[in-house]
DNA sequence: AAATCGGGGGT
DNA sequence: ACCCCAGATTT
């Protein structure tokens, strides 16, 4: 016998993992999600009525793996000093990294820039509305791309971050948390939530109860509206296999280039603070007063896909690369220098 | 599918 | 110490 359960549109196959959900659930769930983000919406800056779609944007990426409430004051810096793609797009790099700062994942303040130059080059500084297109921009993936056509623009589309898919995953299927990354299955599944009206209350009020609510460390089911209606928590909230470790840091090529991150954005500070001085004939060329424009490029190199065969590689090739990498092991000599020589290879 | 990419704060 | 955070991209 092959008669597989499928949905009412009879076009989404189902399996355990994704079951299909009596309608009546649905529309109460909904219900409950939308009223509850009615009382209980944290006033994040980037939801103000008067946002621009470039802010959303902004503030998207910059929460790409970091909490919201890191990113809040670093957003309104942000905006303050580049308000549009076209000022973005307009700043040295070395001055964006800057600001960036300590947010982490800097590779995404280089691609926030890039999308803002397409933005304001190729699409006359506006901000796409369709998440197809705003896919295509640099830096947005399949999330970011539904997050800002929903919040910017209205767009009915299916936000499906850490937070919503937590929520979905405990609610309608009764495991504690969902796979590494969504397959294709899952966000299949997850778009019959999206009720088609009210659809942007529904996305951002079923992420904020999963940051509030239905969170991944300890779950408020005491004090949760949906607690009657969870499969997960009906049946006794089981927890699953535990994930795999997490990356250490101590040695490893990210901790290196955040030591380089760090000399580089002190010789960017001191670079600007000299340029206005207008002081510094006579003094040698090294990274105390190399130029914003080759701070550009070594912070760029320094970033996201170097290896540390890339390291080895600018420091045979570039004496001023060669200063950065001397500089950077003398940081962290106490840890990766001691333990590796004079080489800059790292341990993964 | 698995690896890689930062950094900080909560537990 | 370990886990998690409004993920994206490459291998």
């Amino acid at each position: 016998m092959t008669h597989r359960t499928t949905s009412q549109t009879g076009i989404t196959p189902t399996d355990a993992a994704f079951p299909d959900v009596p309608e009546a659930d649905i529309a109460e769930v909904r219900a409950t999600i939308i009223d509850w983000f009615a009382t209980a919406e944290r006033p994040l800056p980037w939801r103000d009525p008067e946002t621009t779609a470039w802010a959303v944007l902004v503030s998207e990426i910059m929460s790409q793996q970091t909490p919201v409430a890191r990113v809040e004051p670093r957003w309104r810096a942000w905006m303050a000093k580049w308000p549009t793609p076209a000022d973005l797009a307009a700043a040295p790099t070395a001055e964006v990294l800057h600001s960036w700062d300590r947010l982490g994942y800097p590779r995404r303040a280089l691609r926030l820039q890039e999308a803002a130059r397409v933005i304001a080059e190729e699409r006359d500084n506006r901000v796409p509305e369709t998440a197809a297109e705003l896919e295509t921009l640099p830096g947005i993936g399949s999330y970011t791309a539904a997050a800002v056509a929903s919040f910017a623009h209205g767009q009915r589309t299916t936000v499906l971050d850490t937070n919503v898919r937590r929520v979905l995953i405990r609610v309608f299927a009764g495991r504690d948390r969902p796979s590494t990354s969504p397959s294709r299955r899952e966000t299949q599944w997850a778009e019959q939530f999206v009720p088609a009206v009210d659809h942007v209350r529904w996305n951002a009020g079923v992420m904020e109860f999963g940051a509030l609510v239905c969170t991944a460390r300890s779950p408020k089911c005491d004090d949760c509206p949906l607690a009657e209606v969870c499969a997960w928590n009906r049946s006794g909230r089981p927890t699953s296999a535990t994930k795999p470790k997490t990356q250490k840091w101590a040695g490893t090529d990210r901790q290196l280039r955040g030591a380089i991150m760090d000399v580089l954005k002190a010789r960017h500070e001191e670079t600007l603070d000299e340029a206005a001085d207008d002081r510094h004939d006579g003094v040698p060329f090294d990274l105390l007063t190399a130029p914003t424009a080759a701070l550009d490029e070594d912070m760029v190199e320094s970033l996201g896909t170097a290896t540390s065969a890339k390291l080895r590689r600018m420091r045979d090739l570039s004496a001023n690369a060669e200063r950065i990498a001397r500089l950077a092991g003398d940081l962290v000599s106490d840890g990766l220098a001691a333990r590796h020589g004079d080489r800059l290879s790292l341990p993964r």
